[in-house]
DNA sequence: TTTATTTAGGATAAATTTGTCCGAAATAAG
DNA sequence: CTTATTTCGGACAAATTTATCCTAAATAAA
């Protein structure tokens, strides 16, 4: 469903937003180890979600990732998926046609659609507190 | 959401199903031609659908592939998407974490199951017939 | 200013998916 | 039996995704 680049962006946010909750910085080492995660490529996710302004980054000695705290509840998954993968998850035929809609389907149109915006509301309200909350109080773990 | 594999094959698996309607043999070039899908690559993908005994396959003139008609709407999206992609879709975390269930789950566990559980149902009850009818009625298309 | 630490970013490599090519095997028809 | 047609199946190639490596740039602290 998701990209092995989204898997690791996603749990390597909610780590970041537990730590940020605590007026932490982590750095990108501990989060590959907390994550469970190959730290250069998770470098790379790191450095797209920066550039998308969901996660701040810092050079040097005490340097890190930190999410500001103000917006943890304001960043939803679909915003971290979509920094990553872009809207191909949620765009385009079900089969691949080119042109694809309600007027002129594919065979699979309206179930797939379906299906897909299921998938968009729950991204789009589930917040990056709720995940990361879960994960603070022991219900959710993010390795294994 | 689906492989390209799946994709090509659920496009000519529905245009077989719409000629074994009309007792009709199809030849892979036809099919590639009418799917829009590349020769040698859907070869391959008939090769393993024809294996799991979703179609039939002839060799030689008059050769080509076929689907009992009487199986026409037995057969579901779930088992055509099975036979090429596996259950891959079905199983294991959104967040690939190998030990993820209820009792221990990541972060996204109840929320992706809600999907994914949505897209199981769908294609359980998405049956060939009803999908190659739609073709044949000119509900639905299979190009661009 | 020097040094140590940390992220940025480009080059490269490995793995997987997608796609092609071609000879072998089956088989229908002349 | 020979020939033409069609799928089978293995080898190979291209594209994409996943992953690594290394140097540069920033920056905090001695």
């Amino acid at each position: 469903m998701f990209s092995k680049a989204c898997e690791y962006g996603i749990k390597a946010t909610i780590y970041i937003a537990v730590k940020s909750m605590r007026q932490e910085r982590v750095s990108l080492k501990e989060i590959a180890e907390e994550v469970d995660s190959p730290v250069a490529f998770t470098a790379k996710i790191l450095q797209s979600l920066a550039k998308s302004g969901i996660i701040d980054s810092h050079k040097g000695p005490t340097g890190g990732f930190q999410i500001d705290e103000s917006k943890i509840d304001t960043i939803k998954l679909h915003d971290i998926v979509h920094a990553i993968d872009g809207d191909k998850i949620f765009v385009g035929c079900g089969l691949g046609l080119e042109q694809c809609d309600a007027s002129q389907p594919c065979p699979v149109h309206d179930k797939f659609v379906g299906i897909r915006d299921n998938l968009k509301i729950m991204l789009e309200n589930t917040s990056l507190y709720e995940l990361a909350t879960g994960l603070e109080i022991g219900l959710t773990h993010l390795k294994r």
